[in-house]
DNA sequence: TATAGTTTAGAATGATCGGTATAGACTATC
DNA sequence: GATAGTCTATACCGATCATTCTAAACTATA
């Protein structure tokens, strides 16, 4: 019997993903996720089926990732703080990346008419939980007397997440961090 | 003598802009804008130089627009009127368009490293000027006494933009109009 | 060592891209 | 009607795109 199989197909798409949040599904050709991945093209074909299809296993890595952090957040078991260390590490996240790649996540949303409904649905979930996400510090963070009771839950949450699109879309280049922390800084104080 | 121009170059420019509104610079081809505007590919080039040039001046006339827009609002002279008018504005446009092309400029910022330093600096400056006009009405808004004083005036203008920018990305095909009508609403009260 | 399956590099394919060039139709002036 | 300049249609160019294919190099088993 032969070899198995030599490459690291998480590791692939992980490198896969840094191309195609970098330069969007358009920018990023088939030679730049050669390059990227460090895999052969007749491998990658093999391997992934196409680009398209590693397009989405990106995203869904993506998401996964996201979905930890929420998780690791929702552990604190601090609602207040979380949500005002969620603000910090966006900003941080932002502003460290030199190559202002914004969140993909965001990218692929504005950019969600050219894409399949597989992505869509994927898009429309990662944004729907982080709004769960804050809506259910909100209400925790009410519970126990930690956030003012007077407060609309549902609403605010929206507007936190309203914070956290622009950041990540004005901090491709627009804004410099002083004005996204100003923006994050106005989200804590929301649920002061 | 031969004849003059015969074609609109401002409808052109018009139509040339609806193609790059809805498509993106990158996905926008020649032919796009060709069909778009019912100029022929030699007439087009002889008239706008080349794809990034046209690019460039339809991103203007969208930036004049917007421009002549909040001239008009400010021109209400009601500062707390005007804010709520903009938001309303914006959710009833992002709504009423089929395509869902969202805001020209802000898609452009979410590309911007795909662009050139012009255009870089045509969106930093539209950005900064909604800014501007936020926070002038914030202003006035609080030398009349209609809006609390005790708000700080250039942070809540930023938190408004960030309102802004979440409904038009969001806007897109993640979030229907209910929910964008909810962050608008949120947006009207963080003014009362 | 022979074999089977995976790797690699790169050629080939057909499409489309932005941009240029050409040739003829058209129209206002002379 | 001749002329000059602008229009249209279309062919062409070199480059790049995603994808498929070929053929040789490699490696673990038999």
């Amino acid at each position: 019997m032969p070899w198995e199989k030599s490459f690291d197909e998480d590791l692939a798409v992980e490198n896969a993903m840094q191309v195609f949040w970098k330069k969007g599904f358009d920018s990023a050709s088939i030679s730049d996720l050669i390059e990227g991945t460090g895999i052969n093209r007749g491998s990658l074909y093999n391997a992934f089926g196409g680009k398209q299809s590693l397009f989405v296993k990106a995203l869904l890595k993506y998401d996964a990732d996201r979905q930890a952090m929420l998780a690791r957040l929702e552990a604190l078991d601090d609602p207040k703080k979380a949500i005002s260390a969620f603000f910090d590490s966006i900003v941080a996240n932002t502003v460290a990346d030199e190559q202002h790649k914004g969140c993909f996540m965001f990218n692929t949303a504005l950019d969600i008419s050219a894409h399949d409904n597989e992505v869509r649905q994927i898009v429309t979930n990662g944004v729907s939980e982080i709004e769960a996400f804050l809506r259910r510090c909100i209400e925790v963070g009410q519970a126990r007397g930690d956030i003012r009771s007077s407060m609309d839950a549902k609403a605010t949450a929206k507007s936190l997440l309203a914070m956290i699109v622009a950041i990540r879309v004005l901090g491709r280049g627009v804004f410099a961090e002083a004005a996204l922390q100003e923006i994050a800084d106005q989200a804590k104080r929301l649920i002061e």
